[in-house]
DNA sequence: AAGGACATGTGAAAGACGCTTACATCAAAA
DNA sequence: TTTTGATGTAAGCGTCTTTCACATGTCCTT
């Protein structure tokens, strides 16, 4: 509620205000603006055009930088999985003080990554063109993925010995798609339709959901 | 990939072909035509204008039944929920023979339901608007949600009774979410991106993971 | 320091498309 | 038959997309 433009800041350069021809820094602008922007309507909901004016530039200009709207959303969504990555290794931390604890923690981020950057969620999870045509894209939401899938094979391991070891593949797809479910279905952005009052927040019933599943795999808790 | 336009069929009063100048079912038609339209680009990836060439009429026929776009999404998502509910209603059966199996052929039907109507699931789930105000879409959606609950109930009664008793809607909560974010991840329109190689069925994983979540509420199987 | 190559943004224009207003057509009731 | 309300059309207006030639600024070379 500030600027009505992003300032233009490649070292400091150019001044605010737009007062030099070239922007100093569009890449940036349009990716901030973008995220505004799909944060008030959704991956689907503006127009390559419209994320100019938002940078206060020509509608020609984005074409410099990004190929087209998709290759901008794709931007984003990449940018979102980086951060999301390094949130979760971060909550992760190598496990400690115990895989359970690591566990929780991991969850905990990956709801606060939902709630403080809806736009990113929704870029990653709701682009609407596949990723295989934009490189770096698929990598990045594979480092990600690698968090959780760690995380599930400590907690294989930490199963009392008694049963049968599960595939640590199959329980990483399990924590994503409940962190996921309840991400979609629970928290952010007014775009989603089914979204119900709670009767407890989206962090407990995830940190509960998780709780009971490794339970059910024999955790000792 | 028999039809370009959709047959006027109001009982049979206007032929099909499209002679008479009124269409006769305008409003089926406009559904049926954004069903495709939305398999095809997702819920926000088509225009009003788009859906009335598809349904072979001018761009200003569909205003005459819907105020804009999103009631007409809002119509799909709220006929989409009824059909789940009744698909859901159908394999919970009452919970016969046994609360768990009838649980999990309510998972096997929710996602049968997501593959098998990819469109219905995408504007019930992923609209992109919310749904106070189209009268119908809530209750729609929470007569599918009772299902689950119920089948939640079902699970918690049948517990053997030495822990602490689970709430049920929790349970029902959790064991949407799960369903929600394997559908939402690896089932269906190309739209999602984070999708990835399963070394299983969505369907398999999904009952995988109601199973231990079940056993770690107790659930003596 | 001068000159030139490259990167970046502008302005305009063509084409396509979507949305809306005034009008046309039809069915059913009076 | 006439009237009335419901339904669909045609055409105009505005916006978006995309591409051109051109303007501006930066940086590298000499």
């Amino acid at each position: 509620m500030s600027f009505s433009s992003d300032a233009p800041r490649p070292g400091d350069a150019p001044r605010p205000g737009r007062e030099s021809y070239h922007h100093g820094n569009l890449p940036e602008a349009l990716v901030a603006a973008a995220l505004r922007l799909i944060a008030a309507s959704g991956p689907a909901g503006f127009t390559f055009a419209e994320v100019a004016r938002a940078a206060g530039v020509s509608p020609a200009a984005p074409y410099r930088h990004f190929r087209d709207r998709n290759a901008l959303v794709a931007e984003v969504a990449r940018r979102g999985f980086e951060a999301f990555a390094a949130e979760l290794e971060v909550a992760w931390n190598g496990g400690r003080p115990d895989p359970i604890a690591a566990i929780e923690s991991c969850g905990k981020a990956y709801l606060a990554f939902a709630r403080r950057e809806p736009a990113s969620y929704a870029a990653m999870f709701e682009a609407g063109f596949p990723f295989d045509e934009h490189a770096g894209l698929l990598v990045a939401s594979e480092r990600a993925f690698a968090v959780l899938r760690r995380a599930a094979e400590a907690a294989c391991d930490g199963l009392a010995g008694g049963g049968v070891r599960p595939p640590a593949l199959m329980v990483a797809l399990h924590l994503w798609a409940v962190a996921h479910g309840i991400a979609s279905l629970f928290v952010g952005h007014g775009g989603n339709p089914a979204r119900r009052k709670l009767p407890m927040s989206a962090e407990a019933l995830l940190e509960a959901g998780w709780l009971v599943y490794l339970r059910g795999l024999g955790s000792p808790t």
